[in-house]
DNA sequence: CTGAAAGCGCTAACAT
DNA sequence: ATGTTAGCGCTTTCAG
């Protein structure tokens, strides 16, 4: 007797057949119902409690109305990028319940860490969309895309085309911040990367680097230094930096965290801000607001939204091109801690 | 033609029935199959590439292979606990992934945000069980249970204890910080708190009272000031605190960020660390590492995972009693930027 | 505009 | 030990 009411029911407390309820519940426009039935059919659902079974619907339909989201992002969990991601997640979770979609989440530490099995349970769940926040390993997309399931991916770009991606503009970033820099009257610039394996970093230093040349500034190979997810290494790496012979007036740094590495340093050095040092940081997380660090804002909900909003708009039109789309990113300048911390 | 294969198609193949194929699948152990049977199956559902329908399942059994996720967490998104939770949900995954079962994410920024859209979808999805990150509103909880519904809450209490929580022992690390700031020779020691409203924050508070009545210390009241999720607000409360006539020589903050707000107001007057004062975060995120602040770890994951863990004990014994699981907290002396930045 | 009926792929009781 | 069979609740042609 507590069994939850069907659609049957439904059916027949508004005495209308299964196929009006479905009609009706489903909001169907291809289907001109009356007004009376249409209420009639509400008010049976509200009086019996209806809940629609979303199970059986997938069932019946051979697609789920769940989105996948696949994290494996470099730094994602005990590195710093958990603050990043989770912005991303947040502006993707909102656009599906929008959409009256579920978001099915899989993380792994790295991408090489993904398992089939995380991608299989996805497919099997039937999915109608997958997104990817860090690129996977090669065959996982094209898996994905045989399946005939929409697929996108976040902050990296997905090998030759094969699926759609969100950027934010790292070149651009990097272009404003030497630009900043140089406005400040800083001519030996450092980059304290983010390693050269994602499409990102790359973009970056490529961004770096035609962007001094822009300013007519030569790059010295010493100031390019690899940061690391790890404090202390990368304190240590921020370090070397500033302790070379000939050390840089200004570092940018391909996280807000290696920024702060660098802040560190300097205040060990007992190096002064912005006198003798400064620095911008990547990314805008929240720890750059309360520290007070010049930074690069990319806006990570909007990645999530702009991601989430492509896979809707490739389950419409499964056959479409596929589109990179990069969205802008803004130079936020601050103390650098010059003057606060 | 490019329809994927049933389990009809396995067995035909195989040359078994439906049933059998299903027992093997499902790696039944309650009924025998010989080995030769079993590997015929293994082998059909191989070539044939086989992918099992969960969705089908789901329906069959009225149960998905899917626990729900609801995030509403004071300060997720835009707050500073966006790492923390990250954590957190990194440990439900993982415990989810390995008992394969799903992990359906739902959020707001706010208890109140949440929408009955948001709980219903899960419910229609018949997850086998909801974690909530946060506390929802009251009538939420109540909701998830009559549905039968397996229900646990990370990092707060159910009210009236009508659910499974899991917590870290907030008491404990109010008193872990005290005592050392006790130690370490301080008297007047400051509680920069993150408010009242949750059953967490009311802990660290008592917590700390009752820490300070056990040194023999008093509370001057106008050293018990509200901290904010807001970096300017926290900074302006963690000044207000330092600017006082009789300032404090210790902060106790409920936070890691608000730790850095005191830091960073210590800094702007020119106070010296330690010898002026000292001060203990909360949480050990991420950031607490880079700026070398002493705080009380709380392990994210772990409170991820046992709550994952409960909802898993709940769905095989739902008439199970509720428990409120606690987990240990511990300090972690840094040098709360001494020497550091 | 509404109804009848045929599945969707799997599980689980039952029969053999 | 394996096969038969009856649904699970919904969508969706196809008739009326």
């Amino acid at each position: 007797m507590s069994t939850r009411p069907t659609i049957r029911d439904v059916a027949a407390h508004a005495k209308v057949s299964k196929t009006t309820v479905a009609y009706v519940l489903n909001r169907r426009t291809d289907v001109a119902i009356p007004e009376a039935t249409r209420d009639r059919v509400f008010e049976a659902a509200r009086e019996l409690g209806y809940r629609r079974d979303t199970v059986a619907r997938s069932f019946a339909t051979g697609k789920s109305q769940n989105i996948g989201m696949v994290v494996s992002y470099q730094g994602y969990v005990n590195g710093y990028q958990d603050a990043f991601v989770s912005r991303i997640l947040y502006g993707v979770q909102n656009v599906c319940a929008s959409r009256q979609y579920g978001l099915l989440l899989s993380a792994a530490q790295n991408p090489k860490d993904i398992t089939d099995d995380q991608i299989n349970s996805l497919l099997e769940q039937k999915v109608a969309g997958v997104i990817f926040v860090g690129l996977p390993e090669p065959g996982v997309i094209d898996e994905v895309v045989r399946e005939g399931v929409a697929c996108v991916v976040v902050d990296d770009r997905a090998p030759d085309g094969k699926a759609d991606c969100v950027l934010t503009d790292d070149t651009l970033g990097a272009k404003l911040a030497v630009e900043h820099l140089v406005r400040l009257g800083r001519r030996r610039i450092a980059h304290l990367t983010s390693g050269t394996s994602t499409s990102t970093a790359k973009a970056r230093a490529q961004g770096f680097e035609s962007a001094m040349a822009g300013c007519g500034l030569d790059i010295d190979p010493n100031l390019v230094v690899a940061g690391s997810f790890v404090p202390g290494e990368a304190l240590s790496a921020a370090c070397r930096l500033l302790s070379l012979p000939n050390p840089p007036d200004a570092v940018f740094a391909d996280s807000d965290y290696l920024a702060i590495a660098a802040l560190q340093c300097a205040s060990q050095k007992g190096l002064k801000i912005p006198s003798d040092i400064v620095m911008v940081g990547y990314a805008d997380l929240q720890v750059a607001e309360w520290l007070d660090v010049t930074t690069i804002r990319q806006n990570a909900e909007a990645l999530g939204i702009r991601a989430a909003e492509r896979v809707f708009s490739r389950i419409e039109d499964p056959g479409a091109a596929h589109e990179e789309i990069v969205l802008p990113v803004e130079l936020v300048i601050r103390g650098t801690c010059g003057g606060r911390l």
